[in-house]
Parts: C-alpha cells; sequence; structure tokens
DNA sequence: AACTGTGCTTCATTGACTGAAACAATGACG
DNA sequence: CGTCATTGTTTCAGTCAATGAAGCACAGTT
C-alpha cells in the first residue's frame, strides 16, 4: 500500500459503494466495504458533514450529497472537451438510434465522461465514469493508438484479455490495427467486447494536435443496416471533426501535389 | 471535532480547493491549505491512486479526475428533481435574460444544483454547489418556508445575519413573510442579498407534496422592467408547476364552493 | 413484553498518520 | 555552462489519532 493513507482510502471505497448502492444504512456498508461499523460510522459521519453524503434521519439511510455536484461542476470547466462536445453529442444523439459516447483515456483504462442514451436499446451500456480496457471497441483502440509508445508496451506486457471471438489477443494483430488507425483517425468494432454490439468512433483532437478523446456510437448489431452504417460511420466523424474545431484544432494543409 | 476522522476530513478539503484553484502544485496546495507538504503528497497520492486527481507529469500540477464525475452521475439518478428539472430549466432560460438556477435544502443552507447562465449578467451569481443562507432571497425563503417547523426555531436561536437594507433580519417579520409564501407557493426577492439584484422563485413538489426545490429567475434591477416582472413571475411558476408535474406531483382539489 | 436488529457511544491499544529534515530533480539565471 | 533556488519525493521516528471490541439505547416485529 506504499503511500496510500488507508483512511482517506476507505472513506473513497465508501462513497463509491454508495454510488452503485444508494439509500443503505451503516451495518450494510460495513458489511459492502469489508470495515466494522464503527469505522463506517465515523467515515460517513465525516463525509456527512462536508456534504457529500445525505443521511435520511427516520429511516437512518444514507445517499450521496451534493458536494460531488460541486466537484464534477468544477471538473467540468476544465474539461475543456466535456464542454465543447456536449452540444455536438446532443445534436448526434438526434440523429441515430445508438448511444453516443465519448471516452477519455486515463492511464491504462478508457473512461466514459458523457453518454447520450436513446430510448431504445437498455442501458447495458456504458454509464459516465464506467471504466473499461483500450484494446476492445471502437472508441477505446483509438485511445490506445494515439497514445505515448509506451504505454502500448506497458499493456502488451500482461497477455490482452479475450472477450469473444472477435477480440484481438495478438500483439502482432493489435499494432497492425493501431497502425491503421492512426492513418484514419477513426475505426468501428463489431462484436469485440460484446459479441452483439457494434460501434463506430472517431478521433478529437485539441488545439495542439493531440487526440484528447473519441465519441462513438454504439448499439445492437440486430438494428444495424448498411444504410445506417454508413450514415453513422460519417456522422460520428462529423461530430469529432466539428468537436475538435470547437476546441480550436485546425487541420494540418497537406501540401499540395 | 468530535467524530471527525481528520485524515479524510483533510483529503476532501484538499479536493475542494483544487476545484477552486486547478492546475496547482504540491507547494502551492500546502500552503492553500495549510499543511505540510508531505503530508499534501501523500494526501494527492491517494486520490490520484483512485482516479479523483490527475497529475500532469510535465508540469507537476493537479487538477481534478474523472472520479468526481462518476460520483456525479450516480448522485444525478437519485436526485429525481435535477433529472426531470434540467430540460424546463433549458427552456426557461431561452425565455429570459436572468440566470436561471435551481436550488434545494442541505440543512440550514440552500444548495444550488443547476444553473443556466444567460450570456448578460456577470457570472457574480450562483454557481453548481455554491451554498447559501436560507432567509434571504427568492429561492432560499421558499425552501425555509416548507422545512419542518424545528428547522426555522434552529435558525432563528441565532441572529439572522444582515446583508442589505433589505435583508429582513426581525424574526417575527420573517415569520409573516414565510406565512405569505406558504399561501402562495412563490417568492420574489429585491435586493436583501445582493442589494442590486432580483430573484423571482417558485416551488416544486414531488409526488408527496412535498416542496423539494426551487426554480428562480435572478438578475440585476438595472435590467428588470415592469413587463419583464410580470412575465418572469408567470414564467417561474408555470416552469415549477411543469417540473412537479414530471416528478408526480398532482395538485389537490380543492373542494368546489 | 421479550427480542432481534439497528445506529450510536465509549474506551484502550497499537499502528498509522504526520512533521521535520534530508534528498533528487528540475528549471532559472547569470 | 555552472550555480542556485525551488519543486517534488523519500526517509524516519514519535505520538496522536484511527481503529476494533464491546456495550448501550432505541425502534420495529412477533
Amino acid at each position: 500500500m506504499s503511500y496510500t493513507i488507508t483512511a482517506v482510502d476507505r472513506a473513497l471505497a465508501l462513497l463509491e459503494t454508495l454510488a452503485e448502492k444508494p439509500g443503505i444504512g451503516v451495518t450494510e456498508i460495513a458489511h459492502l466495504t469489508g470495515n466494522t461499523k464503527s469505522l463506517v460510522f465515523r467515515l460517513i459521519y465525516t463525509l456527512e458533514r462536508r456534504g457529500y453524503v445525505i443521511k435520511d434521519p427516520s429511516t437512518r439511510t444514507y445517499t450521496l450529497g451534493y458536494r460531488p455536484l460541486y466537484l464534477a461542476a468544477n471538473a467540468h470547466d476544465q474539461f475543456a472537451v466535456l464542454r465543447a462536445a456536449e452540444p455536438f453529442l446532443d445534436v448526434l444523439a438526434t440523429r441515430c438510434d445508438g448511444n453516443v459516447n465519448l471516452l477519455v483515456r486515463d492511464g491504462l483504462n478508457s473512461v466514459c465522461i458523457a453518454v447520450r442514451e436513446t430510448p431504445a436499446p437498455a442501458d447495458l451500456y456504458a454509464k459516465v465514469g464506467r471504466r473499461g480496457p483500450l484494446h476492445v471497441g471502437g472508441g477505446p483502440k483509438i485511445l490506445l493508438a494515439f497514445a505515448p509508445a509506451e504505454l502500448l508496451e506497458e499493456l502488451l506486457a500482461s497477455p490482452l484479455e479475450r472477450f469473444t471471438d472477435a477480440t484481438i489477443v495478438d500483439p502482432a494483430a493489435l499494432r497492425r490495427k493501431l497502425e491503421e488507425i492512426r492513418a484514419v483517425g477513426a475505426n468501428e468494432s463489431h462484436g469485440d467486447l460484446d459479441p452483439e454490439a457494434y460501434s463506430f468512433a472517431a478521433a478529437i483532437r485539441d488545439a495542439a494536435g493531440e487526440v484528447v478523446a473519441t465519441v462513438s456510437i454504439a448499439g445492437l448489431n440486430a438494428t444495424l443496416t448498411d444504410e445506417k452504417s454508413n450514415s453513422y460511420r460519417r456522422f460520428v466523424r462529423d461530430t469529432a471533426q466539428r468537436i475538435s474545431a470547437a476546441l480550436g484544432y485546425r487541420p494540418k494543409l497537406r501540401a499540395a501535389v
């Protein structure tokens, strides 16, 4: 546990279990987090005093409080991407019947920072905060393709987890795929994470030209037609370009031949 | 400090200073929070490992991470009000040139949980997470009016803070005002917090008939006309009713006379 | 009314948190 | 190019605070 300070770590874990299961009491939290009741009581007491959790005095249960919203609102400010992207995600969502996701990379994971759900598919899919591997799915592979070279090596140090028959688990094959993605700045995947799902994704670049996020449309294969594929492929690239532009990205002009 | 566990408390304080001042380093945080460098280093290390802060290795500065977004997204789910209100706030914002705010009560404070800013006024006003007293402003007084009776007594146990000439600091006068608010379910204030600002607010009720939040429009007196006053008063009540309806509130039918 | 469970409180112990100080790494400046 | 100042990082030891065990008060249930 090197440098981590355990009390803080436990408090954060508590917050997260409360995020997953709101409306539970001290004993249940204690059970879920594997701590004693008294410890949980004190942790939650300090969290409550700061507004991170709220106690319902009648039922003596706890839920997340309003302070996380404050943090998120401020995080939101600094995440230029999210801010810039949201209006475009809204538009994109109205134009297709898949889920629209905005992903960024954090270390060796992809993190979903925005979702627009369309009424049709179940919410089996992404939720804000959901983390996933980088070697599967339409968006994550883009993030991996444009990540620092060392990171890929670090990832390849351990074997790639297989999710379906279509999952790329061969390092060489993955490298080729990433090369291809770098060339086109977009990617699509069909059933490499969930066998029944597709995903069309495109890279978002900031003013410095760095790939900072991806937009994607994801849905069930069963609902996908050739016609849709073509338009989604186009839509997703289009929105990625618009968001990039909003971030100040100016595509380099190639020397005319 | 009774039950609070200090390590956790300090960690949360650190998160919040980072929310206010993103992009600072260890020493500056240490300075701002009044802790030693080594402590800050360890706190931030554990926060980083859990994704609450992100370190920029090149500049060695820290910003909020993606995990708060996850918490907020889950808090969002349980806050039916926020979810129900957002579309209506959007509409309201397009119809007026003041700031639109959604407030809830947390203990003896009002907390802003959503804002729609209009380009015109400065953002002196509310931000998400902003806390304020309950006895001033259009919205807070509504929250106070419908809070449990004990709470008002608790509030009146200490003298009411005066902000401007228009602030109600006399307990008896406040009680009368609250009575009036309970009768109409709406409220407006002119310069009782900020001498130059107005606020029109209305109560939002949930399916059980409880007042759970308020919507308000706030702006500068200088920009207010009689005509606007009338329409804002109407707009704000209207949206409060719509949000209440979305939450499942059915107004009780009075026995016809 | 006895009982099972809950949240809450107290208390003693030890182990974790903390501050001070040394170290390394980075950048500023002449 | 070398010196200096400042930053982040690490080490270490003392003590204070975090912790678990046990006991209390209260509510709901049968």
